[in-house]
Parts: structure tokens; C-alpha cells; sequence
DNA sequence: TCGACAGGCAAGCAGGAACTTGCGTATCGT
DNA sequence: ACGATACGCAAGTTCCTGCTTGCCTGTCGA
């Protein structure tokens, strides 16, 4: 549960989120050239692999190998776990406003 | 948006909004008796008093002076734009389920 | 088979975060 | 008025985080 706010605590892993929700199953090199172009977020390779790690851990993306290329998923289930935990959905949520 | 997932990174301030959830309106040293008794959190006054104004910057917690009474209100606000960010109501959520 | 490509591991460093310590200020009760 | 209460401010310390640096492993193409 803390894992998931501290990964989500770093803009440049917020970037990388969003990257992979634009685009899913991105290798390490693809996100790293697409974080410069769309996000302008210019880190090295090593880092955005440890901020991979990070996200893998707290289980907000999932990876997947394929000979030497390792392909990274989106996964916001972790998510939803705040909106229960504060009950965002049951005050005034955008569905069934009366 | 940083500061939101930042604040929100500390076990410690979670228990603070927990306990805010479930009591709105209390003071400094309401939530640190509270804290010990229902979280099992030991921190002193003034590392409690740090982390209401890491929240209350973050725009999750908002305070009311009133004579030398200062109450703490929880605001969920900020927390319906992470819902917001990554669509977690549009997939399939717990509302309109067809 | 050999070089290039994709990625991993680990030590080290600079900056920030959390907590403590000590003192200061404003407010309330008596 | 005076002490007690509720809180604020600021420096110092320790620990964690993010990033770099350097080297290594595994995989693919020519």
C-alpha cells in the first residue's frame, strides 16, 4: 500500500505511467526516448530502469520477457485500492448522480 | 499533484487522514493522543505537526483557528483528480456495472 | 563466431525527508 | 496577573532516495 503512494511520488515515474498508459508493453529504450520527446523528462537509462523497478514493486506495472527485449504493462488495480480506501465512489462520484 | 502523492507516502499521514476520516475536526493533540491509542503510532508533537502541514499543503487537510484551538478537516478533493488521471472510474467501475 | 544491442548489478555520492531538541508566542482559566 | 495550555519556529542529526559510474550477462544479426 505505501509502496504504491511512494512510487507514485516521483514525477518522473508518474511520466512513465502515463507513457504506458498511451502505449502499452514498452521496452526499456522505447520509454526511455519517448520520455524525452512527449514528457521532456531527460533521465538516463539506469534510472529509468530503477524507476521500473520501483513501479514493478509496488505493482503498478508488469513485465514481461521475450528474448532480450523485456516488455513493461500497465497496471492500475493498485489504484482502485485508494478510491475504496477513502471512498471516493460512494460520496458523489461521476456515475449515478441523482 | 506531486505533493498529493508525496504527502500521501508516509504511513504516518495516512493514519492522520484515517483518523481525520473517522473524526473530522480535530486538534494537534486530539490526533496525537488518537494516533498511539487506535494506530499504534508514537510520534511526538511536533513530527505530528510537521505532517499535518506536509497534508495541508498537499490541499488534503484544511484548518479552522478558533482561539488557541486549531481543527484539522479532511479534503478527498485532491484525490478525485488521481481518479480522474489514470480513468479508473470510466473501466468498470463499482457504480454502473452492465 | 563476433560485434552490437537490450538489459542487469552494485558501489558511491549528493540532496531531501523525518524526527528531535530547544526556545518562543498566543490564548485561556483562576 | 500568572501559570498552564496549545501551538509555531528553527537548527541539527540521521536515514532514505534518486542518480551516476563502471562493469557484467544474455541475445540477436551478419
Amino acid at each position: 500500500m505505501g509502496d504504491v503512494f511512494r512510487a507514485l511520488a516521483d514525477p518522473t515515474r508518474r511520466a512513465l505511467l502515463d507513457e504506458l498508459q498511451e502505449r502499452d508493453g514498452q521496452t526499456l529504450f522505447e520509454l526511455c526516448t519517448r520520455l524525452i520527446q512527449r514528457h521532456g523528462v531527460g533521465s538516463s537509462r539506469q534510472a529509468v530502469s530503477q524507476h521500473l523497478e520501483v513501479l514493478e514493486q509496488a505493482g503498478l506495472v508488469r513485465t514481461r520477457r521475450e528474448g532480450r527485449y523485456k516488455f513493461h504493462h500497465l497496471d492500475t488495480s493498485p489504484l482502485r485500492a485508494i478510491v475504496e480506501r477513502w471512498r471516493l465512489d460512494t460520496e458523489e462520484g461521476p456515475c449515478g448522480s441523482p
